[in-house]
DNA sequence: GCCAACGTTGGC
DNA sequence: GCCAACGTTGGC
C-alpha cells in the first residue's frame, strides 16, 4: 500500500465534500501528477491538502478506491477541466475514484508542516511546488500524522 | 492582488 | 531542439 498527497482548493472540492460521498478525483492536467495517479492502487491512502485558502494545510485522509480511469471531464466543454485539445482518441488524462477516511480535528497548517523535521524531500515544501499529486513515504506519513494528532 | 516559480507553447 | 513568451499555481 502506498501513500500520497493530493491538493484541492476547498472552495471547489473539500474534504467535507468527500465526506458527503465518494468522488472521482479528476481535473489533473499535469503529466507528472498524472503519472502518479496512474500508479495508485485500491487501498492506498492520501493526505487531503487544502490549497489556495487561509490557511492552507492538510485537512484529513482519503482512500483510493480503484485504479486510474480516463478522465472524461477533459472532453466536457462544461467541465472545469475541459481540455479542448483532447478527443476520445487522444485522452491522456486520468482520474481516480476516492472516498473519505477521516478529517483531522484541526487542519495541519502548511506553516506548521514547514517546521517538522524529516520532510525535506516532500515536494510540497519545495520552492513554489505546483505539483498537485505527489508520493509520501511511510516515514513522512508518520511524521505528518503524528503532528496532526499532537 | 501581487508576484515568483514553473510548465507549456510555438516560432525559428 | 532551443528558448522567449505566455499562462497557471498557490503562498503570502
Amino acid at each position: 500500500m502506498a501513500y500520497w498527497l493530493m491538493k484541492s482548493e476547498p472552495d471547489c472540492f473539500s474534504i467535507h465534500d468527500l465526506a458527503a460521498k465518494p468522488a472521482l478525483w479528476d481535473g489533473v492536467r499535469n503529466y507528472q501528477a498524472r503519472n502518479y495517479l496512474q500508479q495508485m492502487q485500491a487501498g492506498d491512502l492520501f493526505l487531503f491538502y487544502h490549497s489556495s485558502c487561509q490557511p492552507p494545510g492538510i485537512a484529513g485522509i482519503g482512500c483510493i478506491d480503484g485504479p486510474a480511469q480516463p478522465d472524461l471531464s477533459a472532453l466536457d466543454p462544461q467541465a472545469a477541466g475541459y481540455d479542448p485539445r483532447c478527443s476520445e482518441q487522444r485522452l491522456p488524462w486520468v482520474a481516480v475514484p476516492v472516498s473519505f477516511q477521516r478529517a483531522f480535528t484541526e487542519l495541519l497548517p502548511l506553516a506548521q508542516i514547514r517546521t517538522l523535521q524529516g520532510l525535506e524531500e516532500l515536494p510540497l515544501l519545495g520552492r513554489a511546488s505546483r505539483l498537485s499529486v505527489m508520493p509520501v513515504s511511510a516515514e513522512q506519513w508518520q511524521i505528518l500524522l503524528s503532528a496532526a494528532q499532537a
